[in-house]
DNA sequence: GTAAAGATCCACT
DNA sequence: GTGGATCTTTACT
């Protein structure tokens, strides 16, 4: 298994987000590495997407690791409760990234059911939503502005597994995008369990 | 200082 | 299918 090298995080976010299907995110935990592969991604434009955070070039403190060389980590709170993980990409000045929806836990699941204390006990529960996997992997603000290119706590790795076939969409609950609500910046791994709904 | 909304999830009817 | 949780961040007075 290959660790992606820095270069890897610079091409846009359109074709990395599609291009993130089927890699290994890998979290260290205690000593421990929990390997998940990434089946769902979306696709955020920066500075010129109306869905982005970081449309039309704001800043503001919670942005800033928006503004990053490509390959850093950007975790945004989201209705106070949970989390969300980005993955910025291309030049800085664009603030793109590539918004992890959904991954397949490899191993360590009683590690992973541990970390999220809900009544379902099923697996698919774990990690098929972006917060959902989250919590289950404990990634929260504390990993903001980590590059997964040189950190030991969080990386991506390839294991030459590629995708049979990939499903384009439009992206998720980004209704106040207007018109750029309806490009289709959602990717997915077809027929795969984990993907959120 | 105050108010409003949110790249979600869970429990319940 | 629907509503509530819950609080950070942001925008505006």
């Amino acid at each position: 298994m290959k660790r992606l090298p820095k270069s890897y995080y610079h091409q846009t976010a359109i074709k990395l987000a599609e291009e993130m299907l089927g890699k290994i995110l890998v979290r260290k935990l205690n000593k421990t590495y929990l390997h998940c592969r990434i089946v769902e991604t979306e696709a955020y434009m920066g500075t010129v997407d109306k869905a982005s955070h970081a449309y039309k070039g704001k800043h503001t403190k919670r942005k800033m690791n928006l503004y990053q060389p490509g390959g850093s980590v950007y975790v945004y709170s989201i209705y106070g409760i949970y989390y969300c993980l980005n993955i910025v990409v291309n030049d800085q000045k664009s603030a793109e990234s590539v918004f992890i929806r959904a991954v397949e836990p490899l191993n360590h699941l009683d590690t992973l059911q541990q970390n999220r204390p809900v009544k379902s006990k099923k697996t698919v529960d774990l990690t098929n939503g972006p917060s959902k996997l989250c919590q289950a992997l404990i990634i929260d603000k504390s990993l903001n502005g980590i590059n997964l290119a040189t950190s030991d706590d969080i990386f991506l790795v390839s294991d030459g597994y590629h995708p049979d076939r990939i499903v384009k969409t439009q992206r998720i609950n980004i209704d106040y995008a207007k018109e750029d609500k309806d490009n289709l910046w959602r990717f997915y791994i077809k027929g795969n369990d984990f993907i959120s709904k």
